[in-house]
DNA sequence: GACTGTGAAGCCATTCACAGCT
DNA sequence: AGCTGTGAATGGCTTCACAGTC
């Protein structure tokens, strides 16, 4: 086994196995092989096979993998084995929503406190929780050791909310929409843009039906 | 200039690229180079010179692109030319915050109808739209032309609802959530899960701080 | 001088194919 | 015989570096 830099992509397949796996186990299998696990989730088995060795020999030639085990290792990759304590900053609809979200919970994300800095929001009630302003922001960091913040806020103040989020003590951001946010060396930003998913759509009904390289452009005139 | 497979990243980021010069045209520049692109989205000049380049030649060696005429061939490229009718299925949290998501509209993506097969749901308002029953889904795709439909089901409906969608004539979904679907070739699928992304989040702040390859993990005992 | 367009090089991720266990 | 773990091969995306154009 060697250490070197594990693709983002497989961090991602490990959480898709991993929620595979907890299935499986839930209908009471024991052993499980990486083919079975590609065959769940659509992937190629030397692909799952290669995914689990960045982090060690999780199963036995001849038999397969543990399916509590194997469940038990890759949350533990995830840095599952807690809950995490998470703020939400914005408390539009999209941030309502995702507070309702059951994944999260199952997950073990907790979002303790939703935070705007519209008056007309603030003091609103969403799920259990109180919509505070945003000044109140390093208080609760501080209080429930929250190193990551969701960010629903519009795209104009995107850039404001991750600098208090960082300011806070919170080291790990998930934005939604297109903006670019700067953040120091020590932070982790991750971006979920919606309109790209649907525009990959519509490229792939648009363009690939219809382009024909020499009559669909006239770039030049 | 030839035709080939265009990575999927591109198209992401032409996205991404048309709304920064949508920004710059708003402020009444006219022409941009690939290094001002570059630095507005947080990509390499020679990136956007190569993801443009699959598509033709848009620019002028020794001045740049103009900007509104490059939003046109972007726009074209990603299907945007004209608007889109969308149906959504599933009137849960999440599907309610994407029926009022402005991103959406400002791209040209209308949600014509919702749907969900929970009689507490059907009739319910959300924004203009009445929640209607699934059965009525054929019937609404056939006379909006629908070829997009969003799925925010929870996830052991998914594939009832993507076979539904299918059936009644849509050829492009949007899924939320872990369920692997099965669709026809001719149907393009895209997911987005949020888990995912907050699970990327965790392991870079779990596994990248505390790894160590020789005591972390003991998997044989 | 400035900037695009692009073949070549480099880098990263996936797949192959087989050695090594059980 | 069955299945994992992995070096080697492949394939694909990104960066480099420079020729071409204004």
């Amino acid at each position: 086994m060697k250490v070197l830099r594990v693709p983002e992509a497989t961090v991602s397949r490990l959480s898709i196995y991993s929620r595979f796996l907890e299935r499986l186990e839930k209908n009471g299998v024991t052993t499980v092989s990486s083919n079975e696990i590609a065959k769940g989730v659509g992937v190629s088995p030397a692909q799952v096979r290669k995914d689990l060795a960045y982090f060690g020999e999780f199963g036995t030639r001849g038999v397969g993998y543990s399916v509590k085990d194997l469940i038990h290792y890759i949350l533990k990759i995830l840095g599952l084995t807690h809950t995490w304590p998470v703020v939400l900053v914005g408390a539009g609809n999209l941030g309502t929503a995702l507070c309702a979200y059951r994944g999260f919970r199952d997950r073990g994300f907790n979002i303790v406190a939703v935070f705007d800095n519209d008056l007309l929001k603030i003091g609103k009630r969403i799920q259990e929780l109180e919509v505070l302003p945003v000044e109140r922001l390093p208080e609760v960091v501080a209080e429930h050791g929250v190193r990551i913040g969701i960010i629903t806020v519009p795209q104009s103040s995107t850039q404001e909310a991750a600098d208090l989020l960082v300011k806070s003590g919170v080291d790990a951001l998930l934005t939604f929409g297109p903006a670019v946010v700067h953040v120091p060396e020590h932070v982790v930003v991750r971006n979920v843009d919606l309109s790209i998913k649907l525009e990959i759509l519509t490229f792939n009904l648009a363009f690939r039906e219809e382009f024909h390289p020499s009559h669909f452009f006239e770039p030049k005139g």
